[in-house]
Formats: C-alpha cells, structure tokens, sequence
DNA sequence: TACGTGCTATATGTATACAAAATACATGGA
DNA sequence: TCCATGTATTTTGTATACATATAGCACGTA
C-alpha cells in the first residue's frame, strides 16, 4: 500500500517547496544568500506562479525571509538563533523521551534501537554522512514513538532549520565520540522505558550539541 | 518610535494572510468548512495570486488544509488534535516560566504583573471578552520574557490555532474561576522568581485546561 | 572629487488569461 | 428506480502580461 499506482498527485508548488527546502539544507543555496527567481524557476522549468507560493510556505517554515519588494534570501542563522533553537528542541525532546517510554509499542522499541546499532556500525567505520542521516532519522522516529502529532511536527521544523549546522557539529573527532556515548545513554534509558532518564538523556545530548557547535558559528 | 511615518510596506499576501488568519480565529470561516476563494477575493478586494499565496502561509502555520485540487478548508481539530497541542503547550510554556524567571528584567516582571491585575479587574465584573484577550496576552507576555525568540514562535504558533478552542474554554463559570487560581499562583511565583515553581504551574494551568475544554469537543 | 539628481534597467508584486481537473447534472440503459 | 456513462459547469492550478518599486548608473553641480 502507500504509493502503489498513485502517479502524480503533488502540485507544482509542493513539489517546488520540497525542492527548494533541499537545495537550502544541503546548503547548495548559502545562508544569506538572496534567492534568484529568474534563475532558479529558469533551471525548475516552472513559472513564477508555484514559485513564489513554495516561497511563502518555506517562509512561515522560518527557511526563507522574504523582503517586501527585495527580494527574498535564506535565512542565515545567528548564534542566539542557534542557541535558542536547541534550548526548544532540548525541552521537546525531552517530552518526546518521556511519552516515548509509556506509549511506544515493543516492536517500535525494537526498531528504534535496531536503527541505532546501525549508526553505532557506521561510526565504527567512521562513515559520516550516513551516521548523520540515521542520526537525523532516530530523532524524528523518537519524536514520532511520543504519538504526539505536534510535537513531531514541531521538532522536524525545528530539526529541519538546523540541519546545516548540525552537520557541521561532528566534524571534530571527540565532539562525535561524545554525541555517541549519549546516544548508547539514550538507548539504555529506552530499553528500560525509563521516562525520565531518557528524558534527562535527550536534554543533556542537546546541551552538549551547543557546546559541539557554537564554535563554527 | 515604532510607525513613525511609514507609509504601507506590507504586500498584498501578507495582509490578506493577517485578515483571513483573523476570519478564522474568531470563527467567522468555521472550521471544517470550504475556503471559497471567489467569494472571499471578491469580498476582500484582491486577485488570485495574492490571496492564494496567503493561503499557502496559513496552511504552514497549520490553520488551513489545502487538499490538491479540492480546495481549502478551514482546519477542523480534533480532540487528539487539541489534548496534543496543549501537552506540547504545557510544555513550552514550563520552559518560558523558568527562563522568564531567570532572565527578565524587574521591569518586565512588573509589566507583566499589571497585566494580571487588570486581568482580574475583569474577573471582578465577569467581562469575558477583554479577559480572555488580556489572557492571550499575558501568555505571549511570558514567551517573550523567556528571551528565546524560536520559544516564543512556537508558543504563538501553537496559541493562535488553539484561539477558537479556548475561548469556548471558560464558558462554564468554575473553570472561569480554577484559570483564575491558576493564575494567581503563576503570578506569585513570578514574584519570587522561582523558575520550578512557576514552570510547574505553567504545566499544570494547561493541564487544567485541557479538562475545562475536552467536553466541548 | 564628492555628492545629489534623474533616468534606465531589472526585479518584484499583482492581475488576468488560459489549461486542467473535479464536481454536478442529465441522459440512457438495465 | 437505480446505476453508469458522458457532458457541462465550476473550481483549481499554472503561465503570462502588466504595474510598480528598487537599485544601479550616468551626468551635472558644488
């Protein structure tokens, strides 16, 4: 089920917003940056129209800013942006971690844990991008397990406005080190559903990514 | 300061986006109910673009469902809906409180209390319509002392889709007065500054508030 | 040279026109 | 009568055209 023979059920706009919501986090649109609708409905193949609708929508998503007849720019984000984000995103998790170990089931435990031992290989053979993409995973699969609709919604945007800069979080050797031992604190408190702890866990893992990237602000 | 002599610099979108987000939130377009987008340009006096872009906006705030050539509706919660937005809520919240007690300035803090006894002065006299305003105000109030600019965007965001919701909240004059008590305590601990206490009673006002509101869904 | 002024080019904002899809309706057959 | 099919009408989606605002530049003046 799921996508069986659906063909093309997306609008333009959508398909545009996903577009340009990559483009922006892979980095390939800088930070600051204006953004040239020329150029880039040009290189799309789709008019203004869907265009500046997709803008709009990556605006309130707080990706773009858009500048009343200036043109809009990717939003760069400031230290204090950075900061204050995951001060939020700590404290949801934290939520997350708690709802987590009363409601998921033991099979989406198991899932979970089996996504990190796959992590756990990749960090093992040091191959980052693929630890980075788990990583980004089994923080959004927590934040599903909670059953909460909105707080998965608000930790992927919230998620999703700093994936650059989490990439760039684990460059040095032991700030990756250290995320992992959280990760393995955070398993352990999941395996045993205990709430708290794992809450604990997820806050202090947050904490400790400020300090990891701060610097390469 | 502020307008000074600024003339109009908001586009077209960004104000039909202000007035429509308003027709909702005060319940003049009902929730569930179709967005007739040739009666409301009509109505407001604008064309297609402007005012289809403005929906792209509202649908990202999370107020409007746009289904692919089927049109808009006015999203409709759902209790789930709702019992998950006030936990996430509660949550944001406790974190404002705590903040907001260690990093407000006494200014601030006596602001924020003047509000509170204007809000009840209103109490007194049973003046539903400006409490309930003043209410919405003395959250936002607390975001914002929280000095964390992502926290106050998600307290607006998540407060401006429960609007409707909680306005039916107080309808029944002994929740009316256990919000009333919620608040005093709030208020005390704001005066003490003591960041746990008020954080647990953000937490629990709004856990409150779920059981003042889930009958009427 | 530095600054201000007006013009031109370009980019942005909005309206309209055209295309495609969905819905409502009517007609015919079982 | 009920359902199916085809057609008309309405609504939605996208492209383009037009209007307006901004920014860059050349020129003139102090």
């Amino acid at each position: 089920m799921g996508s069986s023979l659906a063909i093309t059920n997306r609008s333009l706009h959508d398909q545009v917003a996903s577009r340009v919501r990559d483009l922006i986090i892979e980095g390939t649109l800088e930070p600051g940056s204006r953004i040239d609708e020329a150029h880039l409905i040009e290189e799309l193949g789709v008019s203004r129209t869907p265009f500046r609708e997709a803008l709009r929508t990556l605006a309130a998503e707080g990706l773009v800013i858009v500048r009343p007849s200036k043109g809009s720019i990717v939003r760069k984000l400031t230290p204090e942006d950075v900061f204050s984000m995951l001060e939020v995103l700590g404290h949801l998790e934290r939520l997350a971690g708690e709802l987590a170990c009363e409601r998921a089931t033991d099979a989406e435990v198991a899932d979970l844990i089996a996504l990190h031992e796959r992590m756990m290989a990749c960090y093992r053979t040091r191959e980052r991008m693929p630890y980075y993409k788990m990583n980004q995973e089994f923080h959004a699969r927590l934040a599903e397990l909670s059953k909460n609709e909105t707080l998965r919604e608000m930790q992927a945007n919230i998620q999703a406005r700093l994936k650059r800069i989490r990439y760039i979080g684990n460059q040095k050797p032991d700030s990756w080190a250290g995320a992992v031992a959280d990760h393995e604190d955070m398993v352990r408190a999941l395996k045993d559903r205990d709430g708290p702890l794992l809450g604990e866990a997820m806050a202090s893992h947050l904490k400790k990514t400020w300090e990891r990237v701060k610097d390469s602000l």
